[in-house]
DNA sequence: GAACAGGTGAAGT
DNA sequence: ACTTCACCTGTT
C-alpha cells in the first residue's frame, strides 16, 4: 500500500540510522526493510510518497503507531528554543520518528549497546535474533523476529557465546528472566520515575540504558537518555538538558543525530 | 600490541 | 558524592 508522506514529516534514514533501532537495514535505493512486532517490512520512498509491503489494515493497526505517525512534530519541536545549537539540531533532523518498540527488545538491545558501537550492536541483536528468534521467509530470504524474553532466559551460556556480546551475556539472560516473570507487566500504570527505578534494578542497567528503554521501548518522550555524545553537546554546545520539558527524549535525538553526523559517524 | 568504544557496578577516596 | 577500574569483543 501506498501514503502520502513527505520527507520533512518522515525520514527512513533518519528513523533507522538515528541510533534508536538495530533491525532496519538498508535495501535499494530508497528503501528499507526489517522486523518489528513479528512483522516483516519492506518501505520505500518515491518522492512524497512511501510504499509499503503490507495491507492497508495491518498499516493501521501495527505500523502507523510503531512509527508514531499520529503525533505532530512540527508542534512538539516547537517547545524547544529554536536558536542555537538546538535549532541547528531540529532542522538538521527534521522527519525524524521516535519509534515505538516494543519494551523487552529495546531493553535487551540496550544493555548489549554499552561500550560498543552501531555495527557491533546490530550484529549482536542479529545473532540473538537468528539463534532463537522466529524465522520469516520472503521471496528467498529469511528474517527473524526478536525473540520473547522466554527464549532468552532459557538458553544455556554455550548458546549465548555465539552472541559473542561478552559479558552483557549475564545481563540479558536476567533482564530476560526478570522480564518473563512480568516485570514490565502493566507499565502503563506507572510513572516514569517507578518505571525507571524498575529497570535500573536489573543487573547490567544503568541510568542512560534504563532511559533508552523508557524513550524507545515505552514512549516516555520526557525520557533523556544522556550518554558520551550527548554529555559532550552539554559540555560543548551549551545544550540545557533541563531546558526541555515533556519533550527533553526527542530533543535528544536530534541532538544526537546532529552531533553524531557532524562528526563524520 | 595497546588503546579505545553510545556503560555499569564495585571498590576506593 | 566523586574517581578509578575491570569487564568481552572488535576495530584502529
Amino acid at each position: 500500500m501506498r501514503i502520502l508522506m513527505p520527507e520533512a514529516q518522515f525520514s527512513l534514514k533518519k528513523t533507522f540510522e538515528c541510533g534508536q533501532c538495530f533491525r532496519f537495514e538498508r535495501e535499494g535505493e530508497n528503501g528499507y526493510a526489517g522486523v518489528a512486532m513479528g512483522r516483516l517490512l519492506h518501505i520505500e520512498r518515491a518522492g512524497d510518497e512511501l510504499s509499503l509491503s503490507c495491507s492497508r489494515d495491518e498499516f493501521e493497526a501495527l505500523w502507523k503507531p510503531y512509527f508514531d505517525l499520529d503525533a505532530d512534530y512540527a508542534r512538539m519541536t516547537s517547545d524547544f528554543i529554536r536558536l542555537g545549537y538546538v535549532g541547528e539540531a531540529v532542522d538538521f533532523g527534521r522527519g525524524i520518528r521516535i519509534l515505538r518498540q516494543d519494551p523487552w527488545e529495546a531493553l535487551c538491545s540496550f544493555i548489549l549497546s554499552q561500550c560498543s558501537n552501531i555495527p557491533r550492536i546490530k550484529g549482536m541483536v542479529e545473532r540473538l535474533c537468528r539463534l532463537c528468534g522466529g524465522e520469516i521467509t520472503s521471496e528467498g530470504r529469511t528474517f527473524y523476529s526478536f525473540p520473547p524474553a522466554e527464549r532468552v532466559a532459557a538458553l544455556s551460556d554455550s548458546q549465548l557465546d555465539f552472541l559473542r556480546c561478552g559479558y552483557r551475556a549475564q545481563y540479558i539472560k536476567s533482564a530476560a528472566l526478570a522480564v518473563a516473570d512480568g516485570l514490565l507487566a502493566h507499565a502503563s500504570a506507572l510513572s516514569t520515575d517507578e518505571l525507571r527505578d524498575r529497570l535500573t534494578g536489573l543487573r547490567g542497567v544503568g541510568q542512560k540504558v534504563a532511559d533508552c528503554v523508557l524513550l524507545f521501548g515505552f514512549h516516555r518522550m520526557e525520557a533523556f537518555p544522556a550518554d558520551v555524545w550527548i554529555k559532550r553537546a552539554i559540555a560543548e554546545k551549551g545544550v540545557d538538558p533541563d531546558s526541555f520539558g515533556q519533550y527533553a527524549g526527542l530533543a535528544q535525538q536530534y541532538i544526537f543525530y546532529y552531533i553524531r553526523e557532524s562528526a563524520g559517524g
